[in-house]
DNA sequence: CGCCGGGTTGAGCGTCCTCAAAGAATGTGG
DNA sequence: CCACATTCTTTGAGGACGCTCAACCCGGCG
């Protein structure tokens, strides 16, 4: 349990890509190189399971890169997704010793791991850890919301053009694209987790993706690589308030 | 907007009925004593809109006693509840200016309340409301989880039994019931705000209830007070791991 | 080359939605 | 006190959307 992992380069919290986002981002000089001393990074490959839900779960940790899913599962296997994990995302609940959600690498994926007990010993004596850590699950309970009505409200077209449209906004986030022009993106899931992500089977995505290109909603070349010419367009197709489109 | 609500008799935190369950679970009696100070209530009757999503939010509080309901409405009038607040739950978000949804109150209501600038600054400097308010959140994105599957891959029978069960356990919970023998409850909720609860339209929801009741899951007198006459038997309806009840 | 995982497309069916009517419970005004 | 409106609920008939089952395509890899 500790030798797959630790081939991961060691890096300074300074220069750490997620520096600015992630649980450490409130934490001053002096109270980042204490999370430095006790952080230790693991790789995982694509495909393959971080935690399976009941597991003891001795760490917890943060995505540098790559994509992980949440999951539950029923007993008569099916399954739905309940989290996208993306670089700076959290994974693990202090307080709590075993995992809930399967949690699984979809992309070759690189973690920042704490061991459990020393975070939650810092996170008690450290506000700035607590207060970041508060404002990301609340974040994380809005996403959850929002995607309730997907789940419940919205047909199959409308789950797709949601999911695109979240894909496409955080790609451009990510990027720093400017809002205007059509936007490019990769599908960074197979059709099989877009139906767990959005209560659908993977033949309705399939039907649901095709139709979206048969009228022009978005290009496709390949599989998984994705055109955008119209952004409203996109977000009409969704269901959402278009125009409100700057949700702060 | 400061008259309809003052009537609330006011308290004392001490013999409050949700001191030990709500934000201020943590705090001692010095803590206490000033929220105390900054603390109002308000009294909202049954029907009544208690904040709409996009209205300046001024305040944030608890639920005392009754029950509120989080929803969120597309333009063409879809609905989708998102949070159901029973007494203790806490409503509003540090650090968001406007509401993110519809808070409806289902039943008489009345609230603990604080102006959300003093709330702020005492959460900032009180680490054991922080504490709380981290532990509460994370409770209630895990029961969005759970949630996201019901809306995601139960059927319309497995929904309803999913929601009964839920608040049968939380109606056992609050009246301190043992768990053996049958359950009985009444539901808080009309056939409609189940249906925007389950994702379900309101023919859905009575019909499907109406099957429970033919199957001799539940019984029923009128129409909203529930017998359960054996609760595995309504897990198992429910889809839910019915050994596993026992879940922490 | 053949296999395998991922993806597409088709045909048929079932669950749940839509539309509609009517029953039950509660409150209001004459 | 009863007629009437209103709200909540139940039940029915028909139809649509998404699921199931199945075949086939495509690209990568041993």
């Amino acid at each position: 349990m500790l030798n797959e992992d630790t081939k991961a380069m060691p890096r300074e919290c300074g220069d750490c890509p997620i520096r600015h986002r992630a649980v450490c981002a409130r934490c001053e000089a002096d109270e980042l190189e204490r999370l430095d001393q006790i952080k230790y990074y693991r790789n995982f490959e694509a495909g393959q399971t971080v935690i399976w839900a009941g597991d003891k779960m001795d760490f917890v940790g943060s995505v540098v890169s790559g994509i992980a899913t949440l999951t539950q599962a029923m007993e008569d296997g099916r399954t739905q997704m309940v989290g996208l994990l993306l670089p700076s995302d959290f994974v693990g609940r202090p307080g709590r010793v075993t995992a809930a959600y399967d949690v699984v690498a979809t992309t070759d994926l690189v973690m920042c791991c704490f061991r459990k007990q020393p975070f939650e010993d810092m996170l008690n004596r450290t506000p700035h850890i607590a207060q970041r850590l508060l404002e990301m699950t609340l974040d994380e309970l809005d996403a959850a919301r929002e995607w309730m009505l997907v789940l419940g409200r919205k047909t199959a077209r409308e789950k797709i053009a949601s999911l695109l449209s979240i894909i496409a906004r955080r790609d451009a986030a990510l990027n720093m694209v400017g809002r205007t022009g059509p936007m490019v993106f990769d599908l960074p899931l197979t059709r099989e987790a877009m139906a767990d992500y959005l209560g659908l089977t993977l033949e309705t995505v399939s039907r649901q993706i095709s139709a979206l290109k048969r009228d022009g909603v978005i290009v496709l070349e390949g599989k998984r690589h994705v055109t955008v010419p119209d952004f409203n367009r996109l977000l009409d197709e969704a269901g959402d308030d278009s125009d409100g489109g700057m949700l702060a």
